[in-house]
DNA sequence: TCGTGTGAAGACGTTCACAGCT
DNA sequence: AGCTGTGAACGTCTTCACACGA
């Protein structure tokens, strides 16, 4: 779709890269969301181009690999110029896939959960959780949070009934194994894992995994060295 | 300051260990924490030894780089058999610094702020929550959130006297950066940062993002191709 | 025999440096 | 001039495969 016509490139390797979602690298991808935030908010202070060095700057990361990042994209810079805001970033919407937004479940309403879905940050960048389960559902209904609460027992048939394909997973990390099976088997490709937990799931599913406890213990490895300041 | 002046024979292969820290790439530091994580439950299970291939796959991860990873701790394993869960665990346990823990503060208790608080993972994995603050303390006062409350304006005061090195950063972008220069001038070094932002810090402060949209966005860009085909 | 520890190889990701376009 | 796009160099992480000890 986008190094078509340019003709006879050397696909030397990967002769896939015109699919290209398989050929960019997974690192890439996050970063293209990203730039892909950061170009919004240029459009909004009313930017209407921007160089790799500035955008990189943005984004936190050197001009080379944001220009290197892009080239997975396409080509859309101006050389002496730099890129215009906003075509680039229609390009990076196109090729995360960004236009038909996918509708998105939570199970497990407890804390963690319910915080999620009162916190804006998801809707904010788009996306729209449209129901929420739990095994215990009276014991959070008094809390408001914003979306229709099932029963897990609901879940198999509501997920199969809507096409779900993403869930955020929010239960106590007993539960998680046993919970992202169910969410496999009705057709969930795509699970946000917020328990300490290892999950086994099947090649064709993505797991994310968001784990608190582990991220604050590798910041503390990189902080206690200096409380003792040897040498 | 771990083992010193009492100058244990039997614990001289740490004292190498642990000056080397800075050597110890950064994935494997992560990992580590799962492996801890992984044994702790071995433990509470009553296993005594573990093979690596059976550790490996309760992380999730290949025996290989299971065996290369801790190859960055010391030698414990006895060949032909595995090794021992508890030895091995305390000494992952003094290679990540978990002998003294670190306190933690949580800035901007809204209501992903106030989850954090009362979602137990941090606490179970032996982090402790000393304070929060908040810049509109009044609004969050109703909720029982478990630790004192402070107005923003003591932060400064507050990580110097209790020489808080560890910070949970929970308040709005537009504040984050803001906040997080308070934080380092008053002697924080490393930064959990559930802001949608990309932090500017010193070299010597270390920052893990945790972007739940980013999330998000990254996982919906694995599910959506097979929308269409499905070949 | 079994399973660790590790050199060597490979895969992957990043950065350099410069050709080539505007 | 300024800036992109990219081959090539470099560095890092992962996996293989096997020597060696229990």
């Amino acid at each position: 779709m986008f190094l078509d016509k340019t003709g006879n490139r050397r696909l030397v390797k990967f002769v896939e890269i015109d699919r290209e979602k398989a050929g960019i690298p997974k690192k890439t991808i996050y970063r293209l969301s990203l730039y892909h935030r950061c170009l919004f908010k240029l459009t909004e202070n009313g930017l209407e181009t921007v160089s790799s060095s500035a955008l990189a700057k943005a984004a936190g990361v050197k001009a080379s690999q944001l220009r290197r990042d892009l080239s997975h994209v396409g080509q859309f810079g101006t050389r002496g110029l730099g890129y215009q805001v906003e075509e680039l970033r229609m390009a990076i919407r196109e090729v995360l896939g960004r236009e038909h937004l996918q509708p998105v479940i939570l199970v497990g309403a407890g804390n963690l959960g319910c915080a999620l879905l009162r916190y804006g940050g998801f809707q904010k960048e788009g996306f729209e959780v449209i129901a929420a389960f739990d095994a215990v559902p009276e014991a959070v209904m008094k809390r408001d949070i914003g979306v229709p609460l099932f029963n897990s027992e609901k879940l198999d048939s509501f997920i199969v009934k809507n096409k779900v394909k993403l869930a955020i997973l929010c239960v106590p990390a007993e539960k998680a194994q046993e919970v992202a099976n169910d969410l496999v088997l009705s057709g969930v490709q795509g699970i946000l894992n917020f328990s300490p937990t290892v999950l086994q799931v099947p090649e064709k599913v993505t797991v994310n995994n968001v784990d608190l406890a582990l991220e604050l213990e590798n910041l503390s490895f990189f902080i206690d060295r200096d409380g003792e300041e040897e040498e």
